[in-house]
DNA sequence: CTGAAAGCGCTAACAG
DNA sequence: CTGTTAGCGCTTTCAG
C-alpha cells in the first residue's frame, strides 16, 4: 500500500503539500495540484484511516445505537438506519453499528476515539442513557424526544401534530366518532413517548372541532380483528379509524371490507406499508428515512459545533399531497 | 483523556510494560502487573483506537454489508446482523456498516484501513462483487452461496437439506401429492441461489419417497390466498403444503382454516415467526441469528489466518426438536 | 522480567 | 504558493 510519502515523492512535492491537496485546506497551484492527483491515481493511494485519524483527532465516523433484534418495527429501524446511512456517506462518513443491548457501547466506543458522534435510536420517555449522553466528550443526537429534550438535540417525527392532523381530516370528512387504534400493549408500556404525543394530538384536536374519539391499543397480526370487533360492538357510532399500527393494519382492513356500515379509515405509518392495503382513504406518512437522514445531519451540525440543543421535529403530511 | 504514558508514569513503569499488561505478549510479574491495572482504573485509561490501529495494522473491526433497505425479509436480514455483531463483540470486535448500494464502499473499507475483513450478505448466485473480493487485501466471508463458492470462505443455511427434510417429514406423515409454495417471483428473479437448492432438495427427495410435488412461487401478503386457491383448483389430491415464505404464511394459514379437506403445513421460516400461526404442524427453523454468527466466527477465523476457503452449511432441523 | 526508542502514516503549525 | 518538522498514542523490536 502506497503512502502519503510515495505520493509526494512520485509528484515531486512534499508530503505537506500532498496532505493539503487532499484536504483543500490552503491553496495550491493548478500545475502542483495536477500532478499530485496523477501520482495519487497513478499509485492507486488511499490514505489509511488510522493515521490521518490519530494525526487529526477525528474518525469519519459515527456511531450508530440501535435496536437491532426481532420487533414490531423492525421496518422503520431499517429504514432509519438506511436514511442515517446514506446521509452519512454523502458527508463522506461511515457508521459504527451499536446495540441497545450493549449499554456501556456507546461510551466505550467514545472513549476508545472510534467515533465523532453518536446517534440514539429507540428513546425512551425516561430514558437511562440520557445522562451518560451528557457527560460524553463527543456529541449525540437522539432519534425520539425523551424527557429533558432540551438539555440534548433531539430529533423526531411531530406524533402530536400528526394526532391533531388526523382528527382535522376526519372532521372535514364529517365524521362525528371516531376511533384510534394505536400501538400494541408492550409497546406503550416501553414509553417510547410517541404514543402518548399522538394521542394526546389526536385528543385535543378532536375536542376542538368537536369530534368523539376513543383510544384503543391493538394487537398485531391477526389478534387487531379482536378488537375491531369490540370496538363496533362498543360504539357501534363510530364511523371512521385512525390507525397508527402497520403490522395491524391489513388485518384491520381486511376486518371492515366485509362491514355492512361503511367505516372510514386513515392510517398514519410508513407511505409505502399502508397505501397498497385496500380500504385505507388516507395516510400520514412516518418518514422513516427521512428521520434518520435529519438525525445524522443533525449529529453532524453538532460535530462541527454547528447545532444547539433542543428538538427538532419533523411535520407530519398526508402521503401524495403538498407538505 | 489519559495516554499510555499517563499510566505508566502513575505506575511507575515504562511505556511498552502498559502495553505488555494490556496485550498479555509477555509475562509481567503480578505486582508490576497490578500497580498498572490500577493506575489504569485510577486514571480511566482507555488506549486510543487509531493508534493501536496504526501501529499494529490492525483496526478491530469487521466490514458487514449489508441490504439496508425496504424489503421481504428485513427480519432475516436484522437477525443475521444481530448474530453477526452479538458475535463480534463477544471477540471484541466492532462492526462498520456498509451497505449493498455502495459497491465500491467495501473496497473503499479496505483500502482505508478501516476493517480488518468484510462480511458480504444478501449474496446472488452470480455475483459480480466475488470477482472483487478475491482482489481485496483483507478477508471476506459471504452469508450466501454463489458459484465459485469454493475459491471462497462462504457460511450458509443448507437449503438443500432443507427441501429433503421437509420432503421426508411429508413421506412420514403418509402423504402423497405435496407443493411447495416459494419464494416471490421478484426474489427468485434475484437468484439468491436458495430457492432453487431448496426447491432441488425437495424435488430430490420426493423423488425418492415416491411423494408428488408440484412448485409453486408465492406473493408475500394477501395475494398468496390466490395462490392456494388455484392450487387447490388444479391438483385437489394435495393434501399437504411446505410454505417457504414467512410474509405469505399468516394468509395461507388462514385461508386454509376454513377450508373443508384438512390440508397439512410445514414451514420454512424463522422459527418464532411461523411457530405463532395456527394451523402450521411443523416448522424447520431458519437461524438467521445463528446465521450471522457463523458468519462473524468465519470471518474472525480467516483474519486470524486460520479458515480455508469453501462453503459451510448449517444444518436444517425442525423447531423443537433436537439437531 | 523490564526499559528505551524507533517507527506506523498523517496533520498542522512554523518557516520561508 | 511550498517545504520542514514536531508530534498524535500506540506496538514492537532491540537491549539489558
Amino acid at each position: 500500500m502506497p503512502t502519503i510519502a510515495d505520493v509526494a515523492q512520485a509528484a515531486g512535492v512534499s508530503i505537506s503539500t500532498v496532505s493539503y491537496v487532499m484536504s483543500g485546506k490552503r491553496t495550491i497551484s493548478q500545475e502542483t495540484r495536477d500532478r499530485v492527483e496523477q501520482a495519487m491515481v497513478d499509485l492507486a493511494y488511499s490514505p489509511q484511516a488510522s493515521a490521518r485519524s490519530l494525526a487529526s483527532r477525528s474518525t469519519s465516523v459515527l456511531g450508530l445505537q440501535a435496536p437491532i433484534r426481532a420487533g414490531v418495527d423492525v421496518h422503520v429501524v431499517m429504514q432509519i438506519v438506511a436514511g442515517a446511512l446514506k446521509e452519512a456517506r454523502v458527508h463522506h462518513h461511515d457508521i459504527l453499528l451499536l446495540t441497545s443491548d450493549d449499554a456501556a457501547g456507546v461510551e466505550r466506543a467514545a472513549r476508545a476515539g472510534m467515533v465523532d458522534g453518536v446517534l440514539i435510536l429507540d428513546v425512551e420517555t425516561s430514558d437511562p442513557r440520557v445522562g451518560t449522553l451528557a457527560e460524553l466528550s463527543i456529541p449525540s443526537v437522539l432519534i425520539g424526544l425523551p424527557e429533558g429534550a432540551d438539555q440534548l438535540v433531539c430529533v423526531d417525527f411531530d406524533f402530536e401534530a400528526a394526532g391533531r392532523l388526523a382528527a382535522q381530516r376526519l372532521a372535514e370528512r364529517g365524521h362525528t366518532t371516531v376511533a384510534l387504534l394505536g400501538a400494541p400493549p408492550q409497546v406503550q408500556a416501553r414509553h417510547t413517548s410517541y404514543s402518548d404525543r399522538l394521542t394526546r394530538g389526536f385528543r385535543a384536536a378532536s375536542a376542538e372541532v368537536g369530534l368523539t374519539a376513543t383510544i384503543h391499543s391493538c394487537p398485531a397480526g391477526p389478534g387487531a380483528t379482536e378488537v375491531v370487533d369490540a370496538l363496533l360492538t362498543d360504539s357501534p357510532e363510530t364511523t371512521a379509524l385512525f390507525v397508527h399500527n402497520e403490522a395491524a393494519l391489513p388485518f384491520i382492513a381486511a376486518r371492515l371490507m366485509g362491514s355492512a356500515s361503511p367505516i372510514e379509515i386513515i392510517a398514519l405509518s410508513p407511505a409505502e406499508l399502508a397505501l397498497p392495503v385496500p380500504g385505507v382513504s388516507d395516510v400520514i406518512d412516518l418518514p422513516a428515512e427521512e428521520l434518520g437522514a435529519a438525525g445524522a445531519r443533525a449529529l453532524l451540525a453538532a460535530i462541527r459545533g454547528e447545532r444547539q440543543l433542543g428538538a427538532e421535529l419533523l411535520a407530519p403530511r398526508f402521503a401524495g399531497e403538498a407538505g
